[in-house]
DNA sequence: GGTCGCTGTTGATGCAGGTCAACGATTCGG
DNA sequence: CCGAATCGTTGACCTGCATCAACAGCGACC
């Protein structure tokens, strides 16, 4: 199903998850040495290419995973070809909360990574047995549904220029929370899945990423990096704060 | 802090539930008599009245509801008033699960109905003494995350008359779930609510509405309800199905 | 039952962002 | 290091929906 995607071989027991950089960003991360031991046991350790497909829109539910080096793209399509993207997964984040019996979305590496891999009915079990991993899932749940109406939001009354600036914003506090400063920022997809993730064409995002970079609210550094000049008038053109001086 | 509403006076003990028409859509469905009694015991019954705020964006997060009868509209304001509804609620649907310490959004009736409140210090101590009511409310918020990703879709992706179409196949399912043929359906909400919800203008909505009339795929019956005549056509219309004969 | 205010419809016009096209930059395999 | 393929940028033009405007229908409340 999963195609070709390597299961790691090496490394059973406690200390794999005591090595892992992504626990602390992780729903595991609620747990003790027990409950990591049991929650391990049920994971495959995979790795994963860049461009491979962890999971297909329409295909049966049969895995969760919890992603733990790399970057995954999340996105339905429209029988024409129309893309959306609905979330871009970084380490420490959970693939798959909103999932029925099939899956409703695709899921591609945008780089190589890993992520420990999880069968449905086996998180089902560990999850009656663990309510404190499941209180963390449901917390994570809350977060995502969130986001998901700021996206809402986004999408549905935000310029363009407001929906890269808030777009730039949200990758600037995710890098913030995985330990940089905030003003670098990595820009691990092309434009053209920023466009489809922001209900855009690559064009408009190109055009608008010229504006910032004109008027100094950014500086691109490599195709796929940037960093944040004036931070302030981000938000402003996020909308996200009140007026302020331009 | 919730103004003008007004606390039920009587009804104490679980009969209140045993008559609640709501229950076998909600997460309470999954209590036992037991478990029934404990929540309501910590359940704040209120009604509404149209127009009536049941949540306030940016106030204190303290309170969780439990819709029981009536209609709730929750939506997020850009400084400058633009509205986005995230979501129309109706009997058995869930408020409050995406919030952190403060509301992200704000909650107002439709029109008249009522609901369970909740402290969210009490439910949260529910929840860790009820690990069923946790998992009941873990798989509505997994439908509800998959919800906001149909609409990210929609709101990203499709056209005025995908958007439109798409929100009259929602409105006949979930009329469905309440008990009806799903043909029949009411619409609550103006068409300006409709509009925000879709990312669109009164003006798009009604002139795509008339659209769907003269072509005969729906009959308006009176100002807020339809009937459906073509579903297959409405369908295909929302971009949910493989072409089809028109 | 009249009239006032609000909701909804329809028409005319404008524009933000999409589309189409050309070209420059980057990446990657050999 | 070279060349092909892909990705990104820029420009010209177009269109779907927004905006602006006028009016019609409906309901609420004297």
């Amino acid at each position: 199903m999963i195609g070709t995607t390597t299961v790691c071989a090496g490394a059973g027991g406690a200390e794999v998850c005591g090595g892992c950089s992504a626990r602390r960003l992780s729903v595991c991360g609620v747990l003790e040495q027990e409950g990591l031991r049991r929650l391990n046991a049920a994971a495959d350790h995979i790795a994963f290419r860049a461009g491979e497909v962890l999971v297909r829109e329409g295909d049966p539910a049969t895995h969760l995973f919890n992603i733990t080096a790399g970057d995954v793209r999340v996105h339905k399509l429209l029988s024409d070809g129309r893309r959306q993207i609905v979330g871009f997964l970084s380490p420490g984040d959970f693939l798959g909360l909103a999932t029925g019996d099939r899956y409703a979305f695709s899921a591609e590496a945008l780089g190589p990574g890993s992520a420990c891999r999880f069968r449905k009915v086996d998180y089902r079990k560990i999850l009656r047995e663990m309510p404190e991993l499941e209180h963390a899932l449901l917390d994570r749940a809350a977060h995502e549904l969130k986001a998901a109406h700021d996206q809402m939001l986004l999408l549905g009354r935000k310029t363009a220029m407001e929906r890269l600036a808030s777009f730039l914003v949200g990758l600037s506090e995710r890098a913030r929370r995985a330990g940089g400063d905030g003003r670098l920022v990595p820009l691990p997809m092309t434009r053209a899945e920023i466009a489809d993730y922001l209900g855009l064409t690559t064009e408009t995002v190109s055009r608008n990423t010229t504006r910032l970079k004109t008027r100094g609210v950014i500086r691109l550094l490599t195709m796929h990096s940037l960093s944040i000049e004036r931070p302030s008038e981000l938000l402003q053109l996020a909308g996200l704060e009140a007026e302020a001086a331009g």
